[in-house]
DNA sequence: AACGGTATGATTTTCGAAAATACGGTTTTG
DNA sequence: CAAAACCGTATTTTCGAAAATCATACCGTT
């Protein structure tokens, strides 16, 4: 039953606000849209075919997200980026993430487990494939997020995963931000598989100092290779 | 030049849509607006006076913080209430409070010092003219809110402020919900006192224990007198 | 009576026009 | 000459009507 000839957009959620919201993110975070840039209604309404309406509540609810900053009166724009915002995206991540991870490794049951070695699986067998530069791979990426998704899926609060969630996508848009000008991805398949087995022989200590490593090398790798761009504006 | 006759609402921000959002926040928090009440078009727009979008444009942001739950192609509604989400968000300040007061503790000067300490006096003040049940004094809740945000407002991370802010709404919505069925508030004032003198006197692991102690004893409070309404979801 | 499908009314969602506001350049004034 | 006031344009913000979708009651069939 194929559908796609007879909805022509709308490829991510019942209404097409969810939609937008959901399409805007996605280029936000891959810097198809720049930090700061302004988005003018005129130009958002012919890229993404919406009335004002609807392109300002997902506007709005972006903006909660942090995603977009709004200027009351004066529009919307990109949410600027800073080495300020960096360090302090990573630091809430690592509070965060760290916690996750040991209720997930306390709490994690057998479908938990499962999650957790075939994200990793099917990770590694994209990276295999193609072991290029890999954020420019839309599976790769999809496929990056569901592992560490896995990682913290057991831990049992659904509000601080949201929240995790979302300083997950602000991160990515830095490592976005700096994949131009990266010389070449240090060895993240070791340092995940090397996760995933702290995590599955339940070595909780060992697995949060990984991650904790992790997300901090990560952020020290775009503070470096588009440092740049983070004191320009 | 009195405006107030130009301009016949907009109390907060620029736009009605801002202002909108903030008045539903508080009839939300307020429980005002009953946890899983349907908010319907209709009713929202004679009891706010603005249009379809604009009313939308309010609810989507609310949706983003918590407080609201939308259904897609159904409406909106207050977001219900549960044990568990009572719980998740009582965890969850924990984590993020006691790290916050940590870091104000270390890094809070002069000014930081003296805030804390004129609003716990101007909250002591409102407390001593009118010592019954405080939630159903705007002015208690606004400088009971201050004097929070007073105590972590050193810590350097506007990001982790601003989810430690929503979280602080969400609970005070539980708070609002068991003030009816409360006996007599506990020893508030003491509690608030000795958070304050070990802050000021940089007691980082004293304050740090009184803090969780308070929001736990607060959460513990409403699962006992409220736990009635919190199952019948 | 039970079931499935359909028409009807209620409600949400989307749209583009209209009003309100900000921006930039120009003139006016002190 | 500098600063303030003005005016036209660009842009955002708000509105209510129109389209889309959902919920319910109704009807015919088994």
């Amino acid at each position: 039953m194929s559908e796609s000839a007879i909805r022509p957009r709308k490829e991510f959620g019942k209404t097409i606000a969810a939609d937008i919201t959901h399409r805007l993110r996605e280029e936000i975070i891959a810097c198809g849209l720049a930090p700061g840039e302004p988005l003018r209604f005129d130009v958002l309404r012919e890229r993404f075919g919406a009335s004002f309406t609807t392109l300002r509540e997902a506007l709005t609810a972006l903006a909660a997200e942090g995603l977009v900053d709004a200027q009351e009166q004066r529009g919307f724009r990109v949410a600027p980026v800073s080495r300020q915002d960096l360090v302090e995206v990573t630091d809430a991540r690592v509070l965060i993430e760290v916690e996750l991870i040991r209720r997930s490794i306390e709490r994690g049951d057998d479908d938990w487990e499962i999650a957790v070695i075939s994200t990793l699986h099917r990770l590694k067998r994209i990276e295999h494939r193609d072991p290029e530069h890999p954020l420019r791979d839309p599976e790769w990426k999809i496929a990056h997020r569901q592992f560490h998704q896995a990682l913290v899926s057991a831990c049992g609060s659904a509000t601080l995963l949201a929240i995790r969630a979302e300083l997950f996508d602000r991160a990515e848009r830095y490592r976005h931000l700096s994949a131009n000008f990266r010389p070449r991805p240090r060895d993240k398949a070791g340092e995940h598989q090397a996760i995933m087995q702290a995590a599955i022989s339940r070595n909780a200590d060992l697995a949060v100092q990984l991650i904790e490593t992790h997300i901090r090398s990560t952020s020290d790798n775009v503070a470096t290779y588009a440092g740049h761009l983070l004191d320009a504006e």
